[in-house]
DNA sequence: GGTTAATTCACCCTTTCGGGTGAGGGCCAG
DNA sequence: CTGGCCCTCACCCGAAAGGGTGAATTAACC
């Protein structure tokens, strides 16, 4: 950030001190004032672009469209994957910690702990990013 | 896109349009060339700041999700993600540990664990799970 | 030649996870 | 009413992950 508007600055004084420059030739060569002022113009116009462009530039970070979710229960069924531990999943493939599900849901960590142990059985993984590849795999999570 | 374009035309017409009037005011008034200097770059050092802005302005559109995977390598530059991290970040999101990832790049674990506190700051995360799911959203990883 | 970014690694510490075991209460079908 | 499933919770233990700091090496850049 900082040096972001340090180029910003030091830009600016080199246009400054070019622009006495230009002013100097002006003065001894007799340009016509207009051709001067479109310089100018045209310059400034330009660094303007450009600082605007380099000042927006962080905003355009695209993201992927949500498809549009619909549970495999079949693949539930077929795992004997029950409601809370659904629900425990989901929690978990949003990044929470045991901790963090365990307050949501009104219940203890070591509940929570409980759920997923199970889980991981029926997934047959044992580690949590696997559980959320395999379960969007599944269809068991959006 | 028609008509940005003539929005532009017009403002740099009247701006134009104002030189000229500013010209003739100089010539009349005599005032000093640095401040007529001045106020030409100012203005059309903020002209251009706008239309680099209003240029940039892209518009978030949503897509369906490709069924093949392209990377996103406007959002990689963007968050400055190296390759490194990028390899890292793909192997940690199909499941692996720090010391699987490490054996599999052929570096340590403490290598692999710098890495990923880096990319968690990139990502504005603080866990694994959360991580993955934003870098699929971003088009980091499939 | 100095600067910068990327990659690599080490050491510290705390928190979180994963795995195992046991157990109590509720609910429902056989 | 008994066995099976679900939900709940507790305790223990070791492994993994997360956070911070510091540093060496290399390549790229000006």
């Amino acid at each position: 950030m900082w040096k972001t508007i340090l180029i910003y600055a030091l830009l600016l004084a080199g246009l400054t001190a070019a622009l006495k420059f230009l002013e100097y030739k002006y003065l001894l060569r007799d340009l016509s004032l207009e051709f001067y002022l479109g310089v100018v113009a045209v310059v400034f116009t330009a660094l303007g672009v450009w600082a605007g462009i380099r000042l927006n530039r962080k905003k355009t970070l695209v993201v992927n469209a949500p498809a549009t979710f619909v549970l495999n229960e079949n693949n539930v069924r077929q795992l004997g994957i029950s409601k809370r531990e659904l629900e425990v999943l989901g929690l978990m493939a949003q990044g929470h910690s045991n901790q963090e599900i365990a307050e949501k849901l009104f219940v203890s960590a070591n509940t929570i702990k409980t759920h997923l142990s199970n889980l991981f059985l029926k997934l047959e993984v044992n580690k949590r990013t696997q559980a959320v590849q395999r379960a969007k795999e599944l269809g068991l999570i959006p």
